[in-house]
DNA sequence: AGGTTTTATTAAACCAGTTTAATGAATTTG
DNA sequence: CAAATTCATTAAACTGGTTTAATAAAACCT
C-alpha cells in the first residue's frame, strides 16, 4: 500500500514481456493495459518453494516470467504432475481459482523462478471496466483450452515412447531443470518405466 | 436470406434451452441475447451423419440440443475418439475453427441429433458489439478448459478400470446410444481390452 | 572434502492391455 | 424374413509397462 507509485512504476518497467504477451492476443489501448499491469506484484521463488499448496485458497492469476513451476497433486502418497509452466505463460490452479474453494494441488518451483501475480478481484474489476481486457481474457482462455486439448489428444493416441520423444523435442530445456521422475509422472509413467524407455531409445 | 423474419421467430422460440444456457454463465440483456440467437440455424442429423469431416473448413460454433455427437480422428486406419458431446453443450472443432485451417477431425452423430449452428463471422461481430456476449464467450471457454483439464487429470492418474467405472456413473446415457468400441477408443483402449475390463467387473 | 540425501538405473517377477483370429450375437438392410 | 454387416466376446501368445529391491551416481549440505 505504501510507496505504491514507485513500486508500480518499477514494475511496469519490468513487465515488458507481459505487456507484449497481452498485445499478442488482441489490441489493447495503453490506458487499460497500464491499468491492468498496475495490479501486478512480483514474486520470487527459490528452487523447491511452493507458490500454492493443497488446502490453500487460490486468489491470484499468475504470469511466469522466468524459471519453471510444476503443477501437481499428491495421490496415495505419490506425486502426480499435471503440467510444467515455463516461458511466457499464464497459469493458476484454475479449478480452485474459479470456484473459490481450497486447492487440491501444488504449484512449486523446480528452479529459481520469477512470477507476476494479479488478484482475482482486480482481474474481475478490469474485465468489468474494459471490453478489450475481457477479450484478452477470452482469447488467453481459448489458448489454454487448445493446449489442454492437444494434450488429451496425445495422451489418447500416442505411445509413451512417442510422447517422451516429442517432449524432448518440443521442450528441450525442461530436462535441465526438472528431475526425471517428475517428467515420468507427467508422462503417466513410473521412474523405472521411463528409464526403460530411455534405454530402449539409446540402443537405436 | 428470404423469409428471414419468420425463420428467426420460429428459431428463437425453439431456442429456449440455449437461451437459458447462455444466461447461466453471465447476465445478458434481452437485446444482445436476441441478436445473438437470431444468427442460429438448426441442423438435424440422422444417425451416422457427419457434421464435419476431415479436410473441411470449420466455420461454425455449435450447440448440442439433443442427441449425441462424437469427435474423432482417423489415425493409421483407426478411429480415435476424443470426446462425446451430449446434453446442453457448446462444441466445434476448435483448432480448425480458430486457425481457419482444414479440420483433421470428424464430428459425427451416434444417433439422430439436433444442433444449432452460428457462423464464426457472426460470433465475432457479436463479441465486437456486446461486452456481455464477449464475457459469455470467455466464461464458456473457461468452462470448456476446466472440463478438458479434469480429463487430463484422470488420464494421467487413474487406471483404465477406474475411468470406465466413472464414465458409467457420470454419463450412464452414453452407453445407450454409443457402441462399445467407441467408448473403448475414448478410454484409450481396444475393444478387446474394454471387454476384459467388463468381464473383470462382472465377477466382483 | 565427506557424509547424507536425492535421483537414476538395473534386474526379476508380475500384470494389464494388445494383437490376431475365431465365434457368436445383434442390428441393419434388401 | 433372410442375408449381410456390424459389434462384442473369448482365447492364446505377446508386449510394455509396474512393483519391489538393490545398486550406483549425483547433488546437497555443514
Amino acid at each position: 500500500m505504501f510507496c505504491c507509485a514507485i513500486n508500480t512504476i518499477s514494475l511496469v518497467d519490468s513487465l515488458q514481456n507481459l505487456r507484449n504477451k497481452i498485445c499478442s492476443y488482441t489490441k489493447v489501448d495503453v490506458e487499460p493495459l497500464d491499468y491492468w499491469l498496475s495490479f501486478y506484484e512480483k514474486i520470487e521463488l527459490k528452487k523447491g518453494e511452493a507458490l500454492i499448496a493443497a488446502g490453500q485458497m487460490v486468489t491470484h492469476f499468475y504470469y511466469l516470467d522466468s524459471g519453471c513451476i510444476y503443477y501437481y497433486k499428491m495421490q496415495d502418497g505419490e506425486t502426480k504432475v499435471l503440467e510444467f509452466y515455463t516461458d511466457d505463460v499464464f497459469f493458476t490452479d484454475l479449478p480452485a481459482y474459479v470456484k473459490g474453494v481450497p486447492s487440491r494441488y501444488f504449484l512449486r518451483a523446480t528452479e529459481d523462478t520469477t512470477v507476476y501475480a494479479i488478484k482475482k478481484a482486480d482481474t474481475e474489476k478490469s474485465f468489468d471496466d474494459s471490453h478489450q481486457l475481457e477479450r484478452f481474457g477470452r482469447l488467453s482462455m481459448q489458448e489454454a483450452f487448445l493446449k489442454s486439448y492437444s494434450r488429451v489428444e496425445r495422451l489418447n493416441s500416442r505411445t509413451n515412447e512417442e510422447r517422451y520423444v516429442r517432449l524432448l523435442e518440443k521442450r528441450p530445456g525442461l530436462l535441465q531443470s526438472v528431475p526425471q521422475y517428475l517428467i515420468a509422472s507427467y508422462l503417466g509413467l513410473t521412474p523405472v518405466g521411463l528409464s526403460k524407455i530411455r534405454k530402449r531409445l539409446m540402443k537405436v
